[in-house]
DNA sequence: ACGGTTTCATAACTCGGTTATGTAACCAGG
DNA sequence: CCTGGTTACATAACCGAGTTATGAAACCGT
């Protein structure tokens, strides 16, 4: 059970070269033979290190929300939460933009073949895992929320539901976003997602033009971040 | 291309049994066999039919869409136009909670390759002719929101901006829930999915008490509809 | 050094999507 | 009514991908 960090390190081997091949050529390409001969394994590789593709490709999905956490919490913290809480959002949707194809996985959307249980899967264990390092990838989103009702800028509340408010706006865009609701990368953030931030932060308790700062502010710390002015593309 | 209403329709009777095995059994239960042998023919059927398990999955996700837009339908609008998008709300995470084998399906395949129209081209002047058709499910949305706007309940402005905005926040609530992020059905609608709506309600210009009680008033509507008191029970 | 365990290769097995082929039913037109 | 073509299937085989059976080599504590 305890995984001896060799040199040859096969499982987690596997692992990204699943990720790698995931985002390279799509969903099917999660293939056991694939993966081995990528690796320079056999196939039974798969079967001592995971018991199956299944439990691989749950690790591919708990890979993705660990990713997601690396994300966020790169996401320094200002003394405008609120403009942290945009550079969350627009964050957020950039990891989900730049791997599509794994956190379609991540989320559940997808699976090869589309096999896989999705929904209302709560009873496994795996399941359950996912959603706990769910949770780890939220934290930033709690601490903004937090320091957002401390600055007076939110109205006092529960900030774990306050931020479960944020995140259901928030992955719900990046969600329809993904599945191609919401048009081309700019059209969807200028019209759908920063409108969407606008609402929520008025909506707990922010004042319009104080929103609308803190949404110029983030988008101009996310200019300098990532140095081009149109920030448009998402490669 | 004219589907004949013969009684022996093997095509609907090929989707309405993957459908109703998809919410027994689960994704793995949709399986040329499986489905050729509860319809009572051969597999053949499938490809004479459909072209491939791909297309008759494809149907089974437009189905989905279809059934949610007849659910929301069926809500009926009343002079409280902030009060309908709550029972909107609580209609969408209704049909996904009774069938979330088969809504995991229809999230899962509205993919950008599909030239199904969508939000897309809503929030450019010209494509929402055209999009208007693909858009059933997300109409009453739309229609509520734009009567909250025309009532002084929302500030003015576009409404399907407006509206693109609900839904996200809608279905990012709806999905992560599905995945168990949110806890007990109940626990999530009261902590969650009624403090969004508020939110998300005084964010577009509503006040807080106008929202809170149009959410009293669809909760009454809600409980007034399905018959018990808690509504808890998702079956 | 030695017995047990772990890791993996080879190859066979199974299941499920798909295709090849044939046939019976249906449907024109003569 | 007969006939040729098309459609809707059944039967059975094919093939790819997950899995398993088996065995060997490497590793490891004693």
């Amino acid at each position: 059970m305890s995984p001896k960090p060799r040199a040859t390190d096969v499982k987690a081997r596997l692992v990204e070269a699943a990720i790698r091949l995931l985002d390279e050529s799509g969903p099917e390409a999660l293939q056991a033979r694939k993966l081995a001969a990528e690796v320079g394994v056999s196939t039974m590789a798969v079967y001592t290190h995971f018991g199956g593709m299944a439990a691989l490709v749950d690790e591919v999905a708990r890979a993705g929300f660990v990713r997601l956490s690396e994300w966020l919490a790169q996401v320094g913290e200002t003394d405008d939460p609120v403009a942290d809480i945009f550079s969350l959002a627009r964050t957020y949707r950039q990891a989900v933009a730049e791997q599509p194809q794994l956190f379609a996985v991540t989320f559940g959307q997808s699976a090869p073949g589309g096999k896989r249980a999705t929904l209302s899967d709560l009873t496994t264990e795996e399941g359950r895992e996912a959603a706990q390092e769910g949770l780890e990838a939220f934290a930033p989103i709690v601490r903004a929320t937090e320091r957002a009702i401390r600055a007076g800028r939110f109205r006092p509340a529960d900030e774990y539901q306050a931020a479960a408010q944020l995140w259901s706006a928030l992955h719900g865009f990046v969600t329809l976003e993904a599945s191609g609701h919401f048009g081309p990368a700019e059209q969807g953030i200028d019209h759908i997602l920063l409108p969407l931030g606008i609402t929520m932060a008025v909506g707990l308790g922010d004042t319009v033009d104080r929103a609308r700062g803190s949404a110029e502010a983030a988008k101009a710390a996310w200019r300098a971040r990532t140095g081009n002015a149109g920030q448009g593309g998402n490669d």
